[in-house]
DNA sequence: TTTTGTTATGTAATCATTATAATTTTATAT
DNA sequence: ATATAAAATTATAATGATTACATAACAAAA
């Protein structure tokens, strides 16, 4: 995607576009593995030397409040970002760590005991072992 | 449940039962909150003055290798504690933190692309307002 | 070009959790 | 019982992710 359209993109949702949310959203579009914010620092910091960290929370805490990118909480010690907009869950390995998506019907699930709670948000993951750790005996 | 048979409650899992553990157990039994390590630590400490934090963390820690206690993790920054051990999901209140039990059908999800994976555990949130915030408007 | 508001940066602070080492308690064996 | 070994508890320090804060850089508008 080129830079013009990552920019309307952020217009869109009222973000000023900004050289350094451009990158971080570029990077975000092209690295679909639920990066941690530290993975996506050292990633943008390549291109940009005097990113600083407080620059990628502060991003991606604009980002969430956009609904452009959602937190991933499957780990207990750090959050990994998605920008995925699509409704699905998630896959999480025990062995290697990565966190995959998966496209589960999630409205099917009927919670009759929540009939007066304001539902506003449906969050699924999954633990185990993924196939390349299965077949690597980890 | 007299100490007798929370003591048995965790022999029959293979821990020992320490005094403390003895009275975290006893906590988590009769406080159904998912309380959080810090609020763990600060019921038990009013009755072990001596108590340590440290030993909360690692009697949690034990609990959970034994499926005593499962983790719950919903927001990023502190992780609850669930002795629940029926298959259920959880609601967390966007207002008031509270996180409520809900047996919903988790084994209606059904992830085809998840073939080759070896599931082992399945979690479901909800977010949202609880009734008693709805009410209150905030 | 001044003024004003927004964003970025760097550093310090916070806070939950874990690591470590020393002490205490419990179990085992002589 | 007593010595020895193993396990659990404690206190403190360390870690590490995230946020707070103050300052600097930047962009927009008058």
């Amino acid at each position: 995607m080129n830079p013009t359209s990552l920019a309307d993109k952020l217009i869109k949702q009222h973000i000023r576009p900004s050289y350094q949310r451009i990158k971080i959203l570029e990077y975000l579009l092209d690295n679909r593995i639920h990066p941690t914010a530290d993975q996506i620092f050292n990633a943008v910091h390549a291109h940009i030397p005097t990113l600083s960290k407080s620059t990628v929370y502060n991003t991606l805490n604009v980002f969430m409040e956009a609904n452009l990118v959602r937190a991933v909480i499957i780990d207990g010690n750090e959050v990994r970002y998605d920008i995925n907009g699509e409704e699905h869950g998630h896959f999480q390995c025990e062995s290697c760590g990565r966190i995959y998506d998966s496209y589960m019907n999630i409205d099917a699930l009927n919670a009759d005991d929540l009939n007066d709670f304001a539902i506003k948000d449906k969050n699924v993951y999954f633990k185990g072992i993924c196939p390349q750790c299965r077949q690597n005996r980890n």
